[in-house]
DNA sequence: CACCTTTTGGAAATCGATTGCAAAATAGTT
DNA sequence: AACTATTTTGCAATCGATTTCCAAAAGGTG
């Protein structure tokens, strides 16, 4: 047998390889970190015996000593829109490479997908004692309870929009610039009577429309009709086919709230023999992998997810360290494919 | 100032709360946690006391404490595959479901994503002392030191094949019987020429693999081509493409790995002309939501990955709670919609 | 050989809670 | 008032590591 751990009675704490090792605690403790504080010999020994047995010091203790827990909290915040959940692809792409970035610094991931019902959730999120940080992704309709937690927990970045005076450090596009080439697009396309397809309660998407309100009155356009939708994908579908009725004739332009609103949005208009782009211009927002790999290929407002998450955790790694990173708000751009 | 946390001077510890109220230790520590065995009255002052000073007790120490953590690992393995990551979408799709039944249950959820370098990456994982359990999405190449783990660590579960004989307990469909399946459909189709796409390294996949070589053989017909692709999508597209010259001459009908490879692979048919489901057909693997939705709407082997999640969770909870669940092989099922 | 420096390793405090046990306070009974 | 029964509370051990402080041992120097 070459390196099984054969020996079935498992050594369950530190003491116990103390005793079978002749040598205390503390010794133990420093030869398993390799501190150069004991003998060479002696640590070796001790790191083959630990090895032997299969015995690793349990993280929940040292974590406790050390005060200093290795963990960053990822938190999804589903004020409005209980029923969306993680699968929604933009979380999944933006913790992807969250995901990537953390583990690259040797940080794990606790994920917490909180349905804010009592309103000291962020606190108790915050200060459970098994984070380092906290990274929350969307603002959903929970701003002032972000924005409180903000005022006392510095290692926190979200993303979001980033509201004029606010406390929090906020990581994203921005969304009313997005929501303006949005519309220009469709414009530009020729069309005419502008809708928003999407919840605009959260403020990254109260943004966006508000963006797409701006080209329409720039061009000297009636305002855009505001179409509700549910973020969850499993109602958003009849949500659509809801509105459907009203397009074709109220409608020639959709800006969709999100990538994945105008995919199902495409697929509901296809079913009923409405043609994009020949019939109606449709825009997506976030530009995730999939969009171009739809038929027809998406035009969207690209967020540039992994550049946005690489600027979450460098924020947030400095004011781990202590100095006050500031909010980043990314440009928006335009990506044209097939849809308009 | 209603409800604000108000005073500064932040309590760090029951002992400060216990100071402040002008009792031990033992009762703060009851109080909290709203144990009958303290007078009502002191209970609610000392709740009171810590209402206003948002406090609350260190998760990390009462976990240590208690010798139970509330945390559940969920771990993705990739082992061939390093550029796969998070983001893909069967695995967003489980981890969804996971989610939702693992915090109805009071778990929170440690996310890894793993590539084992170091052959005790499973060991390292489980007897960190931080999870009470441990779900593994996916056999990948690991499937020997799955097995030597599973040995004396119960509550773990994997989402992949059943192996006879396999000690670990699994989730999963039949894969051969959906491979399988999808041949037949394939054939039924008037297809005569077959091929796989996708690594067929990990067990799910080559089990896939040889259910549709069953299906070939049952017909009469040649082996299916092989055709690899990687499960990374940044490259996917790239081995698609590399393969389509061979499609079309050698190849009319494909049984894809996944959704994703499937949906990839159709973008990249329509890309150089080629019809589908009219010159080849294409059949999918897991019925992601994403595929009732694109253009054309695939055909595919569903997986019910809902259902598979609650069964691992379930599975998971009996095994913390002692007793040894089995492993589960659900049917897998045609799907018919338009790509075959 | 006396004195100083460097290694080495042990004892004990610490991190922040939980909990078994026993003491104290209160209530209830005669 | 005395005595038992019942609540409440405090004390101290415990979970499993890390780390400071200190003493003993070893090595070096004049």
């Amino acid at each position: 047998m070459p390196d099984t751990p054969s020996a079935r009675p498992r050594i369950r704490n530190i003491a116990e390889l103390a005793r079978l090792t002749g040598v205390s605690t503390g010794t133990v403790s420093r030869a398993l970190a390799d501190k150069s504080l004991v003998n060479k010999d002696t640590r070796e020994r001790i790191q083959a015996m630990a090895r032997e047995h299969g015995f690793r010091p349990n993280q929940m203790a040292r974590r406790l000593r050390v005060q200093e827990t290795k963990v960053i909290g990822v938190v999804v915040p589903l004020g409005h829109e209980q029923r969306q959940h993680l699968s929604d692809p933009f979380f999944t792409a933006i913790l992807g490479h969250l995901a990537d970035a953390l583990t690259e610094n040797g940080y794990d991931i606790m994920l917490s997908r909180v349905i804010p019902d009592a309103d000291d959730w962020l606190e108790r999120i915050v200060d459970s004692g098994m984070l380092d940080g906290v990274l929350l992704i969307g603002q959903s309709n929970q701003f002032e309870a972000i924005e409180r937690v903000a005022q006392w927990y510095r290692p926190m970045v979200v993303w979001g929009s980033h509201q004029p005076g606010q406390v929090h450090c906020s990581v994203g596009v921005d969304n009313r610039k997005g929501g303006h080439l949005a519309g220009e697009c469709l414009i530009r396309a020729g069309r005419k009577r502008l809708a928003f397809m999407g919840e605009a309660i959260a403020p990254e998407l109260k943004d966006r429309f508000d963006g797409l309100c701006d080209a329409a009155a720039a061009a000297g356009l009636p305002p855009p009709l505001k179409l509700d939708t549910h973020l969850a994908s499993d109602v958003m579908a009849e949500d659509i086919a809801a509105h459907i009725h009203r397009i074709g004739t109220e409608v020639d332009g959709i800006a969709a709230a999100s990538d994945l609103i105008a995919m199902h949005a495409v697929r509901a208009l296809a079913d009923r023999g409405i043609r994009v782009p020949q019939d109606i211009s449709v825009t997506g927002f976030d530009d995730l992998p999939l969009a171009e790999q739809t038929i027809p290929r998406l035009t969207t407002i690209s967020q540039s997810i992994a550049v946005g998450a690489r600027a979450m955790v460098k924020a947030l790694f400095e004011r781990i360290g202590g100095s006050d990173a500031a909010s980043v708000e990314m440009a928006p751009q335009l990506i044209r494919r097939d849809t308009a």
